[in-house]
DNA sequence: TTAAGCATGTAAGCTGTTACATGATTGG
DNA sequence: CCAATCATGTAACAGCTTACATGCTTAA
């Protein structure tokens, strides 16, 4: 972590303005990257890796589209980059969030977030269920629970790091940490939830046979009691 | 709906194939298309208000869209189409699922969905939320509760009208019906669990004059017990 | 008369993915 | 020696949104 040494290698671009005093906006992938670069500064090849986990659960990008991201945002000055020398042909640019990216960022969290188009594959085959083998059904299920026990356990692990950090407690609401105790407490009950819902699916289908009778329980009220 | 009679209004293109044997395919919204066409025959306008309620939940698209992936589902011998008087100055078409269609259906319905791209703007701005004004957080997550709200009891009375048509009971597995009371129950349940989510940050956050204390009871814990 | 609903389509543009390209350092 | 990791960028393409265009029928 080199400092503001103003070496020759080292070029700074930070708070420029554009002449009128217009609110400066970007893209939802723009403001991804400044909720990232607001905890800590960082290449766009690290913001990529933050984007897989643990943010990749609600956000994921590219790297092409996250260096070209990158650039828009350092153009509306939202963000500033400090050069650095770097493993490969080129210099390696270390980005960090301005001022007026951490106006922006504010201004757009409190902002409602508008009607988003919605693509969930797996429900659109929950919903087509009924016109497909039941084997291949069930074997889509299993999986899919299984990918839902996963995240839950890696949500968990991330969950139990951040409250042992703050003494089992909640982080203050102004730390970093607040936000991702709060975007975890959704995250593990929604993964818990689709994997009970996967294994309510696979009772109702029924253990083999084609029999059409559900295992045992009562699966037809629902996993909790509607 | 004109029966079969071989108007000159009227032509019929189904079950077209290409002449070799392979596997033909579309595109998620090819088949999103093809599991409500699976369900009813229907006009590209139709299929556009069925996939803003209930379908839009899971999967949207607009009309442009839908029409130009009709003509290639058409192409492909995954759907057919009948024409008849429109109301503008071109005539309608009524587009049914081939059989073909069905097969290339019911074998995606079993291929496990590969890892998609998530995007949720809200959860963005939960994992942002110690940057901002508590007074924006609280309204934005009141705001979202009723989100939740509204559209929780929307699935509510979908569910009731489906089970109440199936004398309370589970709809036969091959009964489209069943497509849908599964996908509900998910539906529901994670309506449910994002509103009391919500509360849950408001209670975190604090009734106000930010104080830093959380009104009572004890939101430390989650919604649930973990 | 005017707006909303029915009904289909084209065109421009933005967003995002995949593939191509380069090259140093470190670990197996 | 080869693969993986670090690090940035370009180009082609696919998917999706928004806006434009047309015109009938029905209800306010």
């Amino acid at each position: 972590m080199r400092a503001h040494t103003p070496a020759d290698t080292a070029r700074v671009r930070t708070g420029r303005r554009t002449g009128n005093g217009s609110r400066m906006s970007t893209s939802t992938l723009g403001f991804a990257l400044l909720t990232l670069l607001a905890r800590a500064p960082a290449t766009g090849y690290e913001l990529g890796q933050r984007l897989d986990r643990p943010v990749g659960y609600f956000w994921t990008a590219q790297h092409s589209q996250i260096h070209a991201e990158l650039h828009r945002l350092s153009e509306a000055g939202l963000a500033g980059w400090e050069a650095a020398p770097g493993p490969g042909p080129r210099e390696k640019k270390i980005y960090s969030i301005t001022e007026a990216g951490r106006d922006a960022l504010s201004d757009w969290v409190g902002q409602p977030p508008g009607a988003q188009p919605v693509r969930n594959e797996m429900l659109l085959k929950a919903y087509t269920m009924w016109a497909a083998e039941p084997d291949a059904a069930r074997r889509l299920f299993a999986g899919r629970r299984e990918t839902h026990l996963r995240r839950l356990a890696d949500y968990q692990e991330i969950w139990d790091r951040i409250t042992r950090a703050h003494e089992g407690g909640v982080p203050p609401r102004t730390h970093p940490d607040f936000g991702s105790y709060v975007t975890l407490r959704l995250g593990i009950d929604q993964e818990r939830e689709s994997a009970t819902w996967c294994t309510w699916v696979l009772d109702l289908i029924g253990t083999g046979d084609d029999a059409g009778a559900p295992s045992d329980g009562e699966p037809e009220t629902g996993p909790r009691a509607t």
